[in-house]
DNA sequence: TAGATTGTTAATCGATTAACAATC
DNA sequence: TAGATTGTTAATCGATTAACAATC
């Protein structure tokens, strides 16, 4: 039987000293631990060990501890995490329902198919406007999101307090704007054109998704796996 | 003056031993140097080396060396490397123009979006047909890509010699729309839905993208970068 | 208390960088 | 030939895994 003492109880007691500087790779686990705890949650499970979470998420054991330990003690001894709270804490950490302002520069396909998930509501970031040339979508709603002509970018930004841009513009569109952006005080930016968007700004943070890299990666995988077959026949 | 030799002539004569298991660190380079290249290329530009390379791409001299020297020794010395023969042997090895087969799975805004853009047909992968449950769009064309009827799935993929399947379906339906296309013969799926896919089949590769993960990523550098900003006011 | 499991240090492994001999 | 630059080995750095004392 479960203690309510220890589900609910006092877990971070000992809140050690966060590192000031955690590498990108553990960083880029977080969210799926968050994933994996949000599922673990839902289906109403209370407490976990690392030996546990290991094998669902086909992780040593030993990563998880030492990942979870860059931000804090999370955990306790002879116990385990507190799921719930072990949860509350990666959101946190991840600024979830930090309340960002995002807007998607760019009405094209992938724009619209981005405005249209629930991608941002569901970690608390709002998308407030689509910008983009095409009088004929100027005016007009997307999913409910605004569409607004470019020109009004930089204005809406700075009036808006909008942290995040969405770059699904053409990749000769995408130093433009940015500067625009940048300037009007966006923090980050999330570039799907096809190519490496780098800034003389280290204050600003970018953040590349090259699907067409991604689908080369898996070609290659699959043709190196067909070799391989090859010989051995 | 470039001598017509060197710039035409018989470059890779030693073809080093490629290695057998190449790291995934140096795969996920590749589709970056090869779209490095490719634009050097269409800018008139005939011969590069390691250290020029290096200062366009902000990586290392040496790991762009031992980048390529895992799959043959494709420069030479006290020249550097010729960016057209660079360019086609790196297009070769991710399978480029190998004339794959793929199938889009699910057909909402994601799918659309994919189908719409020039991605597939850029890299040499045939897009031959989208699949999905609303009778409203079995039947009808999506940018020229026709979709047929989650049914007819399986069957297609067998006589069609479908190698990729790309998963934009949600994540409940996605065990049960892959074990039809494995099943069926196809090589690689490239998974969008919001899921880690796991598969048994150690001969099919799977390529997940995690555009929640991204954003989550980028969510946490930019209140990283705010609390550091904060603590030094 | 005894058992369990964390937090953390130490050992290992792999990836990146540096150096330089080979060679074009 | 002399100069340049690769291919490759060796050194360094960082990330992962193993081990175990601390402690709940």
């Amino acid at each position: 039987m479960e203690s309510i003492d220890k589900v609910n109880g006092t877990f971070g007691k000992r809140p050690i000293e966060q590192k000031t500087n955690v590498s990108s790779a553990v960083i880029r686990r977080l969210p799926r631990y968050h994933r994996c705890l949000g599922e673990l949650l839902r289906a109403g499970k209370l407490r976990i060990s690392s030996a546990e979470l290991s094998a669902i998420m086909d992780v040593t054991a030993s990563q998880i501890r030492q990942d979870l330990n860059c931000f804090g003690g999370f955990g306790q001894q002879g116990y385990g995490y507190n799921i719930k709270f072990l949860y509350n804490k990666i959101s946190e950490l991840l600024g979830v329902d930090e309340g960002y302002n995002a807007v998607i520069i760019g009405a094209g396909k992938l724009g619209r198919a981005l405005a249209a998930t629930h991608m941002f509501e569901r970690r608390g970031v709002n998308r407030l406007a689509m910008f983009d040339i095409d009088p004929s979508v100027i005016g007009t709603r997307i999913y409910d999101v605004p569409v607004y002509s470019i020109e009004e970018l930089g204005k809406f930004c700075k009036e808006n307090n909008v942290h995040i841009g969405v770059l699904t513009v053409p990749k000769e569109a995408a130093y433009e704007v940015t500067n625009v952006i940048v300037e009007a005080g966006v923090k980050g930016i999330w570039n799907f054109a096809n190519m490496e968007l780098r800034l003389d700004n280290p204050d600003v943070i970018v953040e590349n998704i090259h699907l067409g890299d991604s689908l080369m990666t898996l070609c290659y995988e699959i043709k190196t796996a067909n070799e391989k077959r090859e010989q051995n026949d």
